[in-house]
DNA sequence: AAGATTGTTAGTCATATGGCTAAGTAATGT
DNA sequence: ACATTACTTAGCCATATGACTAACAATCTT
């Protein structure tokens, strides 16, 4: 499997998907709803919605002539943790300079 | 402004440029030591890391023949935070949702 | 000084991406 | 029945992206 990261954080390097997310984060919508702040044609913003749905980070269903796209937030999470544990990494490290420093002091005063 | 998050998120969309960042939350690296374990020609895993340094999630310094280079933490925390927002409106909802549901019980039980 | 290391620059190529228009289909409103 | 709405499909175009080779430059090492 490549990596779900890698479709994720593509879906996101794009704003009119960014304003997408922002926008079901609050609850589903058409998408005639969804397409209207964003002066693209509609067969462009579609595209936009198919990368958001291969990705995983939305799922729609169609009822009559409407789609209604939902979000599905585990995604979200996933990468949040992977930032967070890089985060985490990171600052470990800084503690352990810190200590490091710290142990410096001590022996050399 | 062209959100920052347009290059952050775009920079960490390729498998190898996450696997640099992995690598440098640990410590920084000369190019070479950042290049071995890939399995690509140089000048390309160069661009990589242009593209990791122009969306200012790294930084690097030559001294001799040797360029060093080194995470810049900001950026991803930045992106979390984002991320971390998108989850809590969409974890409220949920909870607006529950809240909802509980109303409803009492009112017709 | 000669050779090995460690990048760097330049140029090519194939595919992906983001945008468009035009034309079609399936529901729904009048 | 007909028009309108709400997508869908197909096809085109320009630019960006990721990969390559070849050749160059600047340090060390010996």
């Amino acid at each position: 499997m490549t990596n779900n990261l890698d479709t994720f954080f593509g879906a996101m390097s794009d704003p009119t998907r960014r304003a997408v997310i922002e926008r079901l984060v609050t609850g589903p919508a058409p998408v005639s709803e969804l397409h209207a702040p964003h002066d693209i044609a509609l067969p462009t913003f579609l595209r936009h919605l198919k990368v958001l749905e291969d990705s995983g980070l939305v799922r729609s269903e169609k009822k009559g002539r409407v789609r209604t796209v939902h979000i599905e937030a585990a995604p979200l999470a996933v990468a949040e943790d992977w930032l967070q544990n890089q985060r985490l990494i990171w600052e470990g490290r800084i503690d352990r300079l810190a200590a490091l420093a710290e142990q410096i002091e001590r022996t050399a005063p």
